[in-house]
DNA sequence: CGAGAGTCCTGAAGGC
DNA sequence: TGCCTTCAGGACTCTC
C-alpha cells in the first residue's frame, strides 16, 4: 500500500527514465480508476516531452510540454494497490495493466492497479494547480511543518490524534501504517483527542513523523502486501515496523504486548504501556 | 465549520 | 474442496 515514502521511492525510480524523453504512445486499457481517466488523455499526452515528476502529498505530477502547443500535468495517484513500473522490454500484458505510457525510448511505463483507487487525470496549462491539490496540508519533511502547525490546526478538534495526521489536510503523506508508527514513537495514545495533546508532545510527534517517513524511504519504501519498487524489487520497512500488524507480539521496547483497536474503520496498534 | 459514515475495488484469508 | 464473509486500505463525498 504506498504511503509516502513509496510514492516518493516510486518517484526517483521513474526519474531518469522519463525526464527529456517524448511520449510515443499511451495504452488506455482501463479508464475506470478512482474517477475516470479521460477518454482524450491519450491524445493529449503523445508528443509531448517530460520535464519532470514531482511530488505533493501521495500525488506524481509529471510535468509535459511541447513548444508547439499547450502542455500541462498527468496527475498520478497509486491509490492503495498501484504501481508504475518501468518495463525496458515490456511483454506480456499482465491482469490489471490498465495504463501503458510509452516513450520514444520504446521504454513503457506501466500502471497497474488490482483494485482500482488510483487515479490519472490531466492538468492543462503551466500550473499544477486542481481541486485535488489545494487544501492538502503541508509536506512533513519540508519546513514549514513542525509541533506548532499541528497543535495550532489541532485546537477545538475532538478527532483522535490518529485520525487528525492521517488528515491530508491537517499534513499529506501520513498513511495508515505510519500513522501507527509515528504514535508509537512519540509516545501517544492513538486514541486521544487531537485537541488535547500538548504543544510539546506535537512537537515530539511532528519529529517523529519525519524519523519515521525518512527512515522508510531509506529502506526504499514498504512493501506490505502489494508495494513494488518500479524496478520490481520490494522494500522491506515491514521487517522493521515497532507496531503495525504486530498485535499480541511483544512491545519491542517494555515487551507489553501489542495492542489494536478500530479507528474510522482502520486499524491501530499501539502498545498500552508506552504510549499515553 | 467538524465528525462520522459510506463509497469505490480486488484478492487474500478465515470459517464452516 | 468450495462457498461465503470479512478485511485490507486512500481519501473523496455525503449527511448531520
Amino acid at each position: 500500500m504506498p504511503e509516502l515514502p513509496e510514492v516518493e521511492t516510486t518517484r526517483q525510480g521513474l526519474l531518469p527514465h522519463v525526464v527529456g524523453a517524448r511520449i510515443a504512445k499511451v495504452v488506455l486499457r482501463e479508464r475506470r480508476l478512482r474517477w475516470p481517466i479521460p477518454a482524450s488523455l491519450a491524445r493529449t499526452l503523445v508528443g509531448l516531452r517530460v520535464e519532470n515528476i514531482t511530488r505533493r502529498g501521495k500525488y506524481l505530477l509529471w510535468e509535459c510540454r511541447d513548444p508547439h502547443r499547450a502542455g500541462g500535468f498527468l496527475l498520478c495517484h497509486l491509490g492503495m494497490s498501484g504501481t508504475l513500473q518501468v518495463c525496458p522490454q515490456p511483454s506480456v500484458i499482465g491482469k490489471h495493466d490498465h495504463v501503458d505510457i510509452q516513450l520514444e525510448s520504446a521504454t513503457t511505463i506501466r500502471f497497474n492497479d488490482p483494485r482500482r483507487f488510483g487515479a490519472m487525470l490531466w492538468i492543462a496549462g503551466s500550473e499544477a494547480r486542481h481541486s485535488l491539490l489545494d487544501s492538502l496540508g503541508p509536506e512533513p519533511l519540508a519546513a514549514d511543518f513542525d509541533g506548532d502547525h499541528l497543535f495550532h490546526v489541532a485546537r477545538g478538534r475532538s478527532v483522535s490524534v490518529k485520525e487528525f495526521i492521517m488528515n491530508g489536510h491537517v499534513v499529506v503523506g501520513v498513511g495508515n501504517i505510519y500513522a501507527s508508527e509515528s504514535l508509537f514513537r512519540a509516545g501517544i495514545h492513538p486514541a486521544r483527542a487531537a485537541g488535547r495533546v500538548s504543544r510539546a508532545r506535537y512537537v515530539r510527534l511532528a519529529q517523529s513523523i519525519r524519523e519515521t517517513l525518512l527512515h522508510a524511504l531509506r529502506e526504499g519504501g514498504s512493501s506490505l502486501r502489494d508495494y513494488v519498487q518500479t524496478d520490481g524489487a520490494s522494500g522491506y520497512f515491514q521487517l522493521a515496523a515497532a507496531v503495525y500488524d504486530r498485535e499480541g507480539l511483544p512491545c519491542r521496547v517494555c515487551a507489553a504486548p501489542v495492542r489494536a483497536l478500530r479507528q474510522g474503520q482502520r486499524s491501530t496498534y499501539f502498545c498500552a504501556r508506552c504510549q499515553r
